[in-house]
DNA sequence: CGCTGTGTTGACAGGTCTCAATATAAGTGG
DNA sequence: CCACTTATATTGAGACCTGTCAACACAGCG
């Protein structure tokens, strides 16, 4: 990982990680929640448009993400790049890769950053003595699974406004997710660079899309942030199906 | 699941699953093995386009895939769908909708097939005392992202001859690593329909694709089978990065 | 034998991309 | 704080790729 100047390790029961994604499916006790803290590694503070992690570095394990927005991408030869995952704080990252020996996506800072590491022995330490926690991260990656069919649905079978919609929605969703409270305001660090990437279009075509939202009173924009003022309109729109994640503790724990 | 009217049981230590896939990043020892078969309900015949278990319905397991071709849909309600996979023997089916109360995709058999049940306790009992296989089912789940990335990265970004290229060559590699002899000549059960839903273009269009391979001489068509005769004028035209899955067997399960 | 599913082809429409140019905002160094 | 540079957003015109509609051939199958 390519170290901040500022970077600096503050590892220590104290310091426990935002493990809201990984206890999303269920509870994990006190001790659980400690250990896995304990097993991360140093925390670091990355600035905005520095890369975690490149497509084709060496996999020497997971990270995870303390506080920012990180940015997937799948690079291709001739220099454009499909943007294939978002992730919030609380996210894993780069688990893809873990079946891998070099990277499958490139990790880039979307903002300023701070993340922490997971090295392949304390995965191993998971597996061997934490099979719930074992079990919350396979979960988590089948719920990642989830929501890349659903943008390959996106991307392959609607139009350019249907994909902005969705991809739209599924962000405040998973804002949603991480603070009840959120509201339909929120900051956007995405370019519209960004957004091409991620549903498959040019800047050029989602600029003209984007703009129809904004003409169309769906979205407003204030300053770096939208306010999605129509969420009914974006979600009739948008056809993606509606996924209800599992939240009910007993239904897979209890038989671990 | 639809039972088959032909739907027998033969479980028993003589009847081992086919497990190359979970078996592919390691081998697990032949207690493992057994335990892992022993664990599986009874395998199950299906006709081809029979549906084993439809979007929506809900989620009680995965799968097992002992022969034939499952895809996986997502359905959209317009009546149009993505197939956001293609299953081959010894796949596991269904894990995505782990996270769910409600399955995500809809599995349909593309060629009369096989499939055994792994229910949720047979989960339990996995991650509760075998770490190693379980371990190797997050490693899949992770490949299956790897892989979606990808096919999101065709279909963002690429034209529809170079998804057609990518699709064909992606089943081929598949084919192979179950079966190293595999030649470039193999039976073709997905329908023109099929690959449109797969890689995001109409009937039409991926008719018009394929005449070119065709015209071209790089795909030959004999009876329900494909021949893939120029594979590096294919892989040429697929800009899709090359995947090197682990298979160092050391590299996780050592630490486990 | 008709039926249904699949493959095939043409003409045309439409959505998205490309190219080019400009405006606006953000970041940087003096 | 300003001048400069870079990144991002915006707009138009035209080309190209893909979708739509319509029609027909062909095969498998009851």
């Amino acid at each position: 990982m390519q170290l901040s100047k500022h970077s600096f390790d503050t590892r220590g029961l104290m310091d426990s990680l935002p493990l809201n994604r990984i206890l999303q499916f269920a509870d994990l006790d006190g001790d659980e929640r400690q250990r896995l803290s304990q097993l991360a590694g140093p925390r670091v503070k990355m600035a905005a448009k520095q890369v975690i992690r490149e497509q084709g570095d060496p996999v020497e394990g997971v990270f995870l993400l303390r506080s920012g927005w990180v940015s997937a991408f799948v690079d291709l030869p001739d220099g454009t790049r499909q943007l294939v995952r978002v992730h919030l704080p609380s996210d894993v990252l780069g688990a893809p890769s873990l079946a891998l020996h070099v990277a499958a996506e490139s990790l880039v800072a979307t903002t300023d950053i701070v993340v922490a590491t997971l090295s392949f022995d304390a995965m191993g330490e998971i597996f061997r003595s934490m099979p719930r926690v074992a079990a919350s991260l396979f979960l988590c990656a089948n719920q990642e699974r989830v929501i890349l069919m659903d943008r390959l649905t996106s991307i392959g079978r609607t139009s350019s406004a249907q994909r902005l919609a969705a991809f739209l929605l599924h962000i405040h969703e998973r804002l949603v997710a991480i603070n009840p409270r959120q509201s339909a305001l929120f900051e956007m660090p995405l370019t519209q660079k960004h957004l091409g990437e991620a549903i498959g279009l040019t800047t050029i075509h989602v600029n003209r899309t984007f703009r129809k939202f904004l003409d169309a009173g769906m979205v407003v924009r204030k300053g770096r942030a939208i306010e999605l003022c129509n969420l009914p309109a974006l979600r009739q729109l948008a056809v993606a199906p509606e996924r209800n994640w599992r939240s009910d503790p007993g239904w897979f724990y209890n038989r671990i």
